[in-house]
DNA sequence: GTCGTCCTTGACACAACCCTGACGCGTCCG
DNA sequence: CGGACGCGTCAGGGTTGTGTCAAGGACGAC
């Protein structure tokens, strides 16, 4: 299921937005002003961002700066204004698209699947997404972990956490990377959460979690998972 | 160098937007018809696509479709036609941007940067910089030192050296430049943490410490780093 | 309300890392 | 010949970073 994030001040519009979007099977979160969107969309990690530039407390370009700071989420931009200087402005700064009120519910459902549609990663839905190593198993797709033919319980952030240094295995992952991607942008530097979920992850995958494997400390510089 | 793939049956257009492209380093290539844009396609691989809808031979869609079949560059819409239903059609075909004319050209290139972007580090961020010499190799990407198999462990500014020293490899790097890259702009002068550190690369790295083939002393200059 | 799960926070011991000073060696030049 | 200088090497000690544990709070299920 997609998730859309709507940010706009205006609650006819954000209304309409869910009702069309809700009908066509869209999950939807919806914002007022910046500070709340740029929360919620490193709460619940939107598709899709639809962002209203006339926002109450900061400037539209703004959010999408904080957002492209740590995710490359479409972002479709509404606007009142029609000037040129104002749509090169927006989609510099890392919009994906810019359309003019009043618009087409329509053409914007049209360019929200477009947008939808080319970030989906090129082999999406083809492999399984299958990570083996001699101790247990992640599979990326149904979100299980398996080991010595048991299924592992995690709790969201574990698994949030495991999933970004999956998806980068054998790479090494700064700390700041980390917190941010699975904590938030605002989380950058609380590094004791990220020794908690790493003893946590290591104690329920490592054969000896006191001598790590698989979760390796790059001390002063960060994580990385190996096979 | 960016290519562009410029579909428009009006001559003008074209002309206006080679000379655009062209004053901005883009690579331009130009099709009046359907016809020939496919086999142009085909044949140069551009990095994006400006398609006018309004096409002599084909109906744009067309050309949209067509292209989808095989490739996923980026495709922007240039119409006369205001209506939604021949943007959604377009959208929905493949196209990623739909504007329409009269067209700023300012908002247009943006609108091209954004498609760019966006298609860019899909392929960009899968090869890995490797630096390979006899001895060992650098993955400057995943952080990772390799020798005889195993990983070698660098410390922080061991590794932040490693990569200023490579990332100029054969060039010969002064000490003031190496002392404010790794510590910082105030460091230019504290000689002595450059040869600890060069010494604990050496150690770790050189088949013989003490007769440094890699990890090179320009004496009174700076080092340099040799395959 | 009570329970259970999960996230946050603080404290502490221990390990890793960085800086520092001392010394030896070779080269250059007075 | 001898001192000055630049470089390489080594090992101690202070600083920073990491692993671990446990307690408290938020939240939803029942």
């Amino acid at each position: 299921m997609t998730r859309v994030l709507v940010i706009d001040d205006e609650p006819q519009i954000v209304r309409a937005l869910v009702i069309n979007l809700r009908a066509r099977k869209y999950e939807v979160d919806a914002a007022y002003d910046g500070a709340t969107a740029l929360q919620l969309a490193a709460a619940r990690h939107p598709d899709v961002v639809v962002l209203d530039l006339g926002l109450p407390d900061m400037d539209g370009v703004e959010v999408i700066k904080g957002l492209r700071g740590w995710t490359r989420v479409p972002i479709l931009v509404l606007s009142a204004r029609h000037s040129s200087d104002e749509k090169v402005e927006a989609l510099d700064a890392g919009a994906d698209d810019y359309v003019t009120k009043p618009f087409g519910m329509d053409e914007l459902l049209a360019r929200l699947r477009a947008a939808v549609r080319r970030a989906e990663p090129v082999g999406a839905g083809e492999d399984d997404a299958l990570v083996e190593t001699e101790g247990f198993t992640v599979d990326l797709a149904a979100k299980k972990v398996n080991r010595d033919g048991r299924d592992v319980r995690l709790t969201p952030t574990e698994w949030h956490l495991l999933e970004v240094l999956v998806r980068n295995t054998g790479r090494l992952v700064s700390q700041k990377q980390l917190l941010q991607e699975v904590w938030g942008p605002s989380y950058g530097t609380e590094t004791n959460y990220l020794r908690v979920y790493m003893a946590q992850l290591r104690r329920k995958l490592e054969a000896d979690p006191s001598h790590p494997r698989h979760f390796i400390t790059e001390a002063g510089m960060g994580y990385r998972f190996e096979k």
